[in-house]
Formats: structure tokens, C-alpha cells, sequence
DNA sequence: ACCTTTTAGAGGTCTGACCGCTAGCGCAAT
DNA sequence: ATTGCGCTAGCGGTCAGACCTCTAAAAGGT
């Protein structure tokens, strides 16, 4: 036999540990198509005992799919009680780049060229499809940002429903979902930036104007022009945010 | 008093679990930056009592940042052993998307459409600053395709490849590791659909043409064209493997 | 110097107990 | 009949303590 074989042909065994063989149980039922959303679970010491593990790795495992926004656990008696599939993904995707961006694995340009990749797709998907509800929610987000006197913190909160009523208006759940973890796990960095930059009354003056703008391109069915001053709106302030050079534009 | 105020300002009052406590005790920590990638955490034990948790809360915790890839966790002794804060992004975001797909929070129309919008950015990008490594790697797995003996399941993983290959040539981190995620997370589903297909020979021989016209757009440096082809052969793909209508395109 | 053994301390696991919560039941007062 | 109350069963939530496995590094022998 050949004695020096290629390392890739001899990858390390792994030892599983409880709660991941619980995860993958969990996760084979749902793949599979057994689990589906609003099924409960068995009982933490039911599922224990049949999977062979301590009750202590049966919930580590349901921690992890909680996190995820794949289950959801309440305590109590009759039907409400116990664990279930849930469907909440959004929370999820918000505090998992939240704390990606923090740690600096993707950095604010990376950051920003995703955002203009996903907003320009959704202002222009938004702009053959608005509908009332949608129109209402950007007018009140860009309203609530003409408040003479609103803080920063007020500012950054309706500039941030202003973007996600663009990404929920375009239609498609994944770019939004996308859409709304990214500008939402950016809000504090934004507002941070916001609070040391000096002239900010200038600088939210340009982004009412910016924001309107891009409203009135949506609002006329304007696909081509609600991207391009998407993309220029992110660049822009994202560059005097946190101090950036554009980089070339994309397709 | 007001007796009827909006429920708005009556939302519930939430009682933290403790592990949730921990939690929020670490991403603190890790979002004011006293927390970076590759230092320690105390040990489980100590953290117990400094939080004044039960080991079993501090370790579902662990648990939860563990597979967000945000802490990696290693027994034995030394300077190699504990909790570490870590960088691994990719694998939890597979594993998300993957779980909530098959929960059909997203669909396949969905999907579809956000692979669309990412690998479009990601094909133009990678045009303007093509490598030999990356063009390497894509010549690789294209070849790989080309076994005229190959199954289903190595063509998938050959073309899976590929298109990682370009979201990684795109040098935007983040995109990137939403195209990887996403096009893993569809690995399965895409690989099922083939399995269904007739005429497969018919179908693969398509799919490689579409993809080395991909490759060379990529490879002569005209990102629209890239970007194009990419849409078409994304959706083209879709509509056969799983019987979907191509919608209207998108900017 | 080198190899072997020991050890300490980290995570991994399990057990069994107890607490807090709440739907549903039955009983009592209205 | 209706309302209100308290009880109870069974769920998740928490805890303490024990034991196991693993491994870097110290201790010791060759």
C-alpha cells in the first residue's frame, strides 16, 4: 500500500459532540421536510432520553436553533407550552452581522459594497411594484426625519425605516431580510459616526434631500435612477460617515 | 390618566433568561471592542461566578456564539485550550440559510432572485480584477465538469465551486460570503432537482456552456457582459430545476 | 539532550433536584 | 349561565456537583 498518501484523503475524524448530534437530528427532521413550521418538538427530558444525551445537551442544542430563529421555547402547561419550529429570521441575521462587523470580519467597505449591491436591486424592484402601504411607510420615515428638532438617535431610527420600507416594498424575502440585517446591524456604527461628525446639520440636510430624491425616482417608476441614486446616496454618506473612498462602481 | 393608550406603549415585560444575560454580557463586550478575534474568554467556571449564572447558562451561551462562529471552544490545557473569540463566518451563514430555506421562509423564487442580485455584482466585480488564482480555480472547476463520467453530485460540487470561485475573485467580503452561503445552501436542493431532471446529460450540457461563456466575459474583463450572463444563466437554471417563471429582470 | 510520565486545568457530559410558569379543570360565589 | 378562584400537571428554566476526556507543559528518568 502507498504509504505517503495526500493529506486531503486523510481528514481528521471528528468527535461529535452531544449537542451537535442534537442539532443535526433536529436539523435532518426539518430538511427532510418531518418538521415544519409551527410543529412542536417532544419534551426536553422526552427527547433526552430517546436521543440518548443528557437533558443539558438536548437544550444546548435548542439554544443554537433558538438563536437562529429556528425554534421557539415556552414554558407553562397545555398546547402554547413546549418548544416549536418557528420562523423568525430576521432578529437572527441582525445580531450575527452585528457582531461580524464588530470583529471586524467584514469591514465597513465591504459592508457598504453589499449594501449598494442589494439597495440598488431594491429600490429598483421597488420602483415597478410600489404599492400604498409601502408608499405611506417612506413618507413617513422622510417626515419624521424633517423634524427640525429631532436627535441624532430619532434621525438614525426613521433614515433606518426609510431603507428597510425600500427593501420590504421590493418584493423578494431574501433581499430584504438581507437588506434590513445589514442597515439594521450598522445603526449604532452609523449613529456613532454621526454623533462625532462636526456640521451635522448640513450633513442631515443632504440626506433629506438625497432620501426625498430617491423617494420621487420610486414614486415615478424610475428603476434606473432609484438605483443609481441609491448607490451615490450610500457611497456618499458612508464616505463622509466613516471617512471611505469610492472605489469604482459596479454593474 | 390615559386609559386607553396605544398598545404600542404597553409592549411586554420581558423576563431575561440566563443565558440570554451571558450572552448579551459577551456581545457587550465584543461590540465595544474589548473583545477581539483571537482572545480568551475566563473559563467556564469562572465565568459562572463572576456572572453569577450556573455553569450550564454561561455554557448554553457558549454554545449559541459557538455556532454563529463568533467563539470557538477547544478542551485540554495550555495556552491552545478555552474559549476563544474567532472569525467564522461562512459555516453559520450556510447553516442559517440552509434551515430557514428549507422552512421555506424564503423560497426558491426568492432565493433565486438574491442570487441573482449578489452573483450579478460578484461576476462584474470579479472582471476588473481577475488573478491567476482565482482563474485558476475556475478553470479548475470547470474542467471538473467536464468528466464526461462524472455523477450528478460531483458536477453540483464542481459547479458550486465555480461560483464560489467568483464571489471570492469580487473582493468584497461580505457579498461574498452571502453568494457562498446562499449557492451551499442550495447545494442540496439543487442536487435533488437534478435527480428528478430527465434529459440530464441535455440539461449539464447546457450548464457548461452557460459557464464558460461566464468564464470568459469574466476572463476578457467586460463585467456587463459577466453580469448578463450570469442573470440568464441563473434564471434559465432555476426554471428547469425547479419549475419556477422567469420574472422581470431587474437593474 | 532526549524521551517518558505525570499533572493541572480546560471543556464535555451527566444526574437529579428544584423553581417558575400557565392551560385546563373543578368548585364556589355571583 | 356566568364569573372568578385555586389547584394541579407538565412544560421549560436553573442549579450544584460530580465525573470524564483531552492536552500543554512541567517533572522526572534515561
Amino acid at each position: 500500500m502507498a504509504e505517503n498518501a495526500p493529506d486531503s484523503l486523510w481528514q481528521p475524524v471528528k468527535k461529535a459532540r452531544a449537542h451537535e448530534l442534537v442539532i443535526e437530528a433536529i436539523e435532518d427532521r426539518i430538511l427532510s421536510g418531518a418538521l415544519q413550521v409551527g410543529d412542536a418538538l417532544p419534551p426536553e427530558r422526552e427527547l433526552s432520553t430517546s436521543l440518548e444525551v443528557s437533558r443539558a445537551g438536548v437544550r444546548e442544542a435548542v439554544r443554537v436553533l433558538e438563536a437562529q430563529g429556528v425554534l421557539r421555547s415556552q414554558p407553562g402547561a397545555g398546547a402554547t407550552a413546549g418548544t416549536f419550529v418557528a420562523a423568525l429570521p430576521r432578529d437572527a441575521l441582525t445580531r450575527f452581522l452585528r457582531l461580524h462587523v464588530a470583529l471586524s470580519n467584514f469591514t465597513i467597505q465591504d459592508v457598504t459594497d453589499a449594501r449598494v449591491v442589494l439597495e440598488r436591486a431594491s429600490a429598483a424592484s421597488a420602483s415597478r411594484r410600489l404599492d400604498d402601504t409601502a408608499r405611506s411607510r417612506m413618507i413617513d420615515a422622510l417626515d419624521r426625519m424633517d423634524q427640525p428638532h429631532s436627535s441624532r438617535d430619532s434621525f438614525n431610527e426613521a433614515d433606518t425605516q426609510f431603507h428597510l420600507a425600500i427593501a420590504e416594498a421590493s418584493g423578494s424575502a431574501l433581499s430584504a431580510a438581507l437588506t434590513a440585517a445589514i442597515r439594521s446591524a450598522m445603526k449604532v456604527p452609523i449613529l456613532r459616526a454621526a454623533e462625532r461628525t462636526e456640521e451635522w446639520p448640513d450633513e442631515a440636510q443632504r440626506l433629506r434631500r438625497e432620501h426625498r430624491a430617491i423617494y420621487a425616482a420610486i414614486d415615478e417608476g424610475d428603476p434606473a435612477r432609484a438605483a443609481d441614486l441609491t448607490e451615490v446616496h450610500i457611497r456618499r454618506a458612508a464616505s463622509v460617515l466613516f471617512d471611505l473612498e469610492s472605489p469604482d462602481s459596479r454593474a
